[in-house]
DNA sequence: GCCAAGTGTGTCACTCGGTGTCAATGTGTG
DNA sequence: CACACATTGACACCGAGTGACACACTTGGC
């Protein structure tokens, strides 16, 4: 970048190929399956080289993931954003719900990626690896809107400690177990509705938050666990 | 075989080529990584050749998955073995706590093979498409246990329907997290205290079955949740 | 002892995912 | 026009994984 105008002019060019790209993958692995389909094809049918593609995507499973890989960014954010009387079941809820809502609207093109992603088992793996670093991210924008400082050197292996990282994989198990039934379904099925269901069963241990943490949005902070120091 | 006497033999010759490879599997790539270790180094080291490798296991990742893989089937078991008149919470509790504790008395072994797969992005997700497996297998058998009969033709995307693959999902979700907790550690701690604390937290979900099922052992299961049919 | 049949193994050849290198091209700046 | 910089294609290369074939070795029957 020797100035700043060719920022605009290569960026667009370079966000052309990327969707070029994709568009051909996609299309050509929902239609022949994962493996039935090699990168030379897919660059072939974009109009790049094998080369191009790789400089793209990390890999033959990144395009595919990629296209979901957004929602991780955007639960981040949305975690964030949520109020911060809100209790961590119902920010959770709205975190995922989110992604999940933009899945059900645009259902003509994402249903396909899903269904590939959960029926393959490379996507499958690769995916699961994606929501396990959403997990992490989840993890600590929680302990921070809890007050539960993760001490950066010191990790205490301690029941607070603990509380996080199981908060945020609930949540990422509502969030696959809905993927899953929407993708199982024929795509009439409401995420929305399913979210709200799966949270139903996993509010309670959600809003269980140990130690001296205020949540003013529930009625009670049971401080319950708090054995095995 | 071509015999009944055959078995024995060829099998246990089977086997110790088997235990020779993984052997020299894990030795080499715990000790230079997994990126830095060959195949044919690992065959090498084995007396064996290559392609003799991929005939006994699917994939380079596979040498180190299968060696916690057993964790699953055990898990399995375990549940189905617990009495009927245990709570959720309580069954899946040691469901979980079984193959932990294995890895907590064999710390010597289990220890580097574990920070090698949880800190290797490709074993690592190798490891969550097979928890996602163990998650699958965990909910029928938690169904079957509380009468929860999945329609295996009609699936219906209700609230008891997301019970059972929820709470094995929760199970593994701490499974993890104790897992994970364990192997950034020095090996000191206590899987099973970190079990414990895990499961208290959880607790409170898992036994708030929704329907109709009768939990003996749960003083009170709230059937709060139950909203967004 | 010899000869089937079956199984496990090594070798070779090959495909495909993924990477490093280099030369060519294009684009914007002075 | 000359210069720097980014992008690309072509080529060579490595390693994972597979298919095919030939060569052992074992086992059982004659």
């Amino acid at each position: 970048m020797s100035s700043p105008s060719d920022i605009p002019m290569a960026q667009r060019k370079r966000q052309l190929v990327a969707n070029e790209l994709t568009e051909a993958a996609l299309q050509l692995l929902a239609q022949r399956g994962f493996d039935a389909v090699t990168v030379d094809e897919i660059a072939a049918v974009a109009g790049v080289s094998k080369r191009t593609f790789f400089r793209y995507f990390a890999s033959k499973e990144d395009v595919v993931v990629r296209f979901l890989a957004d929602m991780g960014n955007g639960m981040r954010a949305e975690l964030a954003a949520r109020p911060a009387a809100e209790p961590p079941s119902v920010a959770l809820r709205h975190t995922v719900a989110v992604p999940l809502a933009a899945c059900g609207d645009h259902a003509e093109r994402a249903l396909p990626v899903v269904r590939l992603i959960m029926r393959t088992p490379a996507l499958r793996a690769r995916f699961l690896e994606r929501q396990a670093q959403w997990r992490d991210d989840l993890s600590v924008e929680l302990a921070a809107r809890l007050g539960l400082e993760a001490r950066d050197g010191a990790e205490a292996a301690a029941p607070a400690g603990l509380y996080p990282g199981l908060a945020a994989g609930m949540a990422l198990v509502a969030f696959d177990a809905v993927l899953q039934q929407w993708s199982d379904g024929d795509g009439t099925a409401d995420p929305a509705g399913l979210t709200d269901s799966a949270f139903a069963v996993l509010a309670a241990s959600l809003d269980a938050v140990p130690e001296r943490v205020v949540v003013p949005g529930a009625a009670d902070q049971g401080r319950a666990a708090n054995r095995t120091a």
